[in-house]
DNA sequence: TGATCTTGGTGTCGAGAAGGTACTAATTGG
DNA sequence: CCAATTAGTACCTTCTCGACACCAAGATCA
């Protein structure tokens, strides 16, 4: 059920996940990662078979998946089994985990973005709701990100700035969010 | 230079692993978790080998290493090479990541320790100082370990009260060392 | 035109955590 | 009896974090 690709000859891990997500997918995910082995519990030979299980993320662009694929809730996994529901418990564990140490959310976004996309695609990824002050405090002390100067307007309210991806000084810091050891 | 072992026909990969470290080591590792797969960099024949890389902790006993095996500072990586070290690093970085979810420090010791043995043992897993006061109010939060009635002398000085580990009620809290997931 | 709604953005405040200092307690060694 | 040493705790200051309120600016509508 979940997508996946046998390892070719002299092929990387990396980039067979890379490939297999993309002919899962259609396009390349914006990020991957290892998440760690499994054993496979159908031993069709007698040989053990190992997965070694990979997480990514990818924009919510409307692609049709090829070869009769189908997106599935993470929080709805009651039609898999035991073991497809452990192994995406930990696909998301390590993706939680990995979003203070990489800057996976800003994959995700266009170049210029505003402050409340940002947490949406936080909020999104950690499945949890985060507090609006709090969150902008911990990204300006993270310094993570800048102002442009353009404004985007989309609909009703008031316009809001957009900010760009500034991978730059970090100081230990420990907030509520953390993007400190990014 | 790490130790390692092949994984035989129909043996899991923890039972591998803890195969392999018991035969490094002469006895069995105090605990023992999965780090990453990782790629050898010689590639003696044209397959690719593969490295399913664990990590685990034994307690400081004297006891003397089979088959001329050494130990490492883990501070000074200096000789060995830099794959090596990024294992290394990793292995550290998860188990660092995981003292928060899972009891290890506590297979350090013996069923009933004294609670500066305990710091000190978090102190050498995490690989930096810890403060007494704060370090007492997080396990007094997280209800990790209940006093005993007995206490021991070691030489010089008030004698410590015993304490022993007790798995019960977590709350959701967030101290500066993380108990509380466990 | 002006009222109201909606979204963006910030200021302030209070509860509580984290870390530093200093203190008391209890034992050993001289 | 006094100094040294280790255990354990109380206090205080700083900081974080979440909650609320408030202001800003544009859209919609009477």
């Amino acid at each position: 059920m979940l997508p996946q690709a046998s390892l070719a000859k002299g092929e990387s891990l990396d980039a067979s996940a890379t490939k297999g997500a993309a002919s899962a997918l259609g396009i390349r995910p914006s990020w991957l990662a290892q998440v760690g082995t499994f054993e496979e519990a159908e031993l069709h030979s007698r040989r053990l078979a190992l997965s070694v299980v990979y997480v990514g993320v990818t924009p919510a662009t409307p692609v049709s998946l090829p070869e009769g694929g189908r997106w599935f809730v993470a929080n709805d996994l009651s039609r898999s089994t035991a073991e497809q529901r452990d192994i995406v418990a930990a696909a998301l564990e390590a993706l939680r985990e990995r979003m203070d140490h990489a800057p996976i959310a800003f994959r995700l976004l266009s170049p210029s973005f505003c402050l409340s996309e940002l947490q949406e695609v936080y909020e999104l990824l950690l499945g949890r709701q985060l507090h609006k002050a709090s969150f902008r405090r911990a990204l300006r002390a993270a310094n993570l990100v800048e102002p442009t100067d353009t404004w985007r307007s989309k609909g009703r309210g008031r316009p809001a700035q957009l900010f760009r991806f500034a991978p730059c000084s970090r100081h230990g810091n420990n907030r509520a969010v953390r993007f400190d050891r990014l």
